[in-house]
DNA sequence: CCAAAAGTGTTACCAATACACCCATGT
DNA sequence: ACATGGGTGTATTGGTAACACTTTTGG
């Protein structure tokens, strides 16, 4: 049966808790927020920030006011659902289930931190308590995949940045090379990126002065619908005909089953 | 920082309900399994079916074992999560964080129902209770994405299927035109079916014979890598190499927070 | 022999990659 | 001048949509 113990923070109606996949690229490499746990179960591991959901706020309202005690939450760009954990045993001694997020800082920023809490590389992630580390893979996973069919790169950038810069990000967050030309190009198409008019002095050594872009939105949208089994372009009232109900053997009622 | 107050209800753990959307195409509709509503709160109307969370039970498991009682399991060729709704209001007088699947089954299996359970067209769906008719949505969206860029078509058809009929139920998930020979081509390239070698006699009216096509795998395989965005082709060895610590301002320890 | 349905071949199109080349600046 | 980094132009590639055409059956 379910076992209280006393991590159990404050006077919860239920077992939910709420754990964020904190991420921004820091000097060029991609890396997560994580918190250094004290206390049994688990001492000694790193986890995610977040905790118990309160009998009054969504899930959404409880990531946002926990992320608040770690990292300013006025630098989080983006925040998203993962997915939930319920596995009975996956914290060991309580029934907790877990809904992951998805949060994102912009690369520059520098929240201060509590001493318990330090950002880590994403490639040499730390031992993890519980089973963050695979939420903290799913984060990953979700960034790189609405990278590449989304504008979700205005999250990684401060609000003007010039091209190489930009696909420094996309470099570190995909984990390969990106060609600052072609992104530029296929940023632009999309509508995602429009330059503001203003350069940047080159560094020492001399080069062209840059380009300052910036997202023109600053909220994610889907720029690159999948690319296979689109819609026709031709016809563009493809509309499928409604099915002749009296060929149908189907049983759809509208009203109630009064069967 | 961690308060201990072991308020949480022990026993029945907490308020955590799980809702399957289950989709069929039936007659060229894709349609949705609801259930009707006798009793407050929103009597009268149509429901997701679905539970409370056992506490011994993970999420998918509570998801299988509840919807046991409303289709025979064994035709489910799908399950996957979509998303948590905990809106403190979501459901009137009593707080219940929602966790939402997506299940699929076959075209062609007609399970039993009970009275109270029917299928209804997904784009005239009734009146729905809570927060059910935006799950819903979800879960036709998360299809007609994942039939894009997975095998996930695996779950729609019966295991063998000639590809007029499998276009009919691309059609009928995507809801506009799909053309039978280039989705043949596209899903032969991309190896998710493979011809069994039967043909399917023709009906009245003649018509060359159609070959019977099946899936390799009937397992969620992603087949289509975002469009965009590539590692490069050419140097397999794009790696990015790790950055110079040394050069690095960042603060990211490996060991405990010793700060 | 004709109609119907399935399957094949071919073309056109579009978007992304690769890369050569041009531009603007510091030393 | 020339090295350095940014930006533009362009050829190539690749994959899908569109559609005419061939194949195989029933009447």
């Amino acid at each position: 049966m379910t076992v209280v113990t006393p991590t159990s923070p404050v006077g919860q109606a239920c077992d939910h808790e709420v754990l964020a996949v904190v991420l921004q690229i820091r000097s060029g490499v991609l890396s997560a927020l994580l918190w250094w746990r004290a206390f049994a179960p688990d001492a000694g591991r790193w986890a995610l920030p977040g905790g118990g959901l309160r009998p009054d706020e969504s899930l959404r309202d409880s990531i946002r006011r926990q992320l608040a005690e770690k990292v300013d939450v006025r630098e989080l760009t983006h925040l998203e659902q993962l997915d939930s954990r319920g596995e009975p045993d996956r914290v060991p001694g309580r029934r907790v289930v877990a809904t992951g997020y998805l949060g994102l800082v912009p690369a520059g920023a520098d929240p201060g931190l509590p001493g318990d809490t330090a950002w880590h590389s994403s490639d040499r992630l730390p031992r993890m308590a519980f089973d963050h580390e695979d939420l903290v893979r799913a984060g990953i996973q979700r960034l790189r995949s609405k990278l590449s069919y989304t504008n979700l790169g205005f999250a990684l950038a401060q609000p003007g940045f010039t091209m190489s810069e930009l696909a420094g990000y996309y470099r570190s967050a995909l984990g390969h090379e990106v060609d600052a030309t072609n992104l530029q190009r296929i940023l632009l198409r999309r509508g995602q990126i429009e330059p503001t008019g203003d350069t940047v002095r080159p560094g020492r050594g001399g080069g062209r002065p840059a380009a300052v872009y910036r997202f023109r939105t600053r909220v994610l949208e889907v720029t690159d619908e999948f690319a296979v089994l689109h819609p026709p372009r031709r016809s563009p009232e493809h509309r499928i005909p409604p099915p002749v109900p009296s060929l149908s053997t189907e049983r759809v009622p509208d009203a109630g089953p009064g069967h």
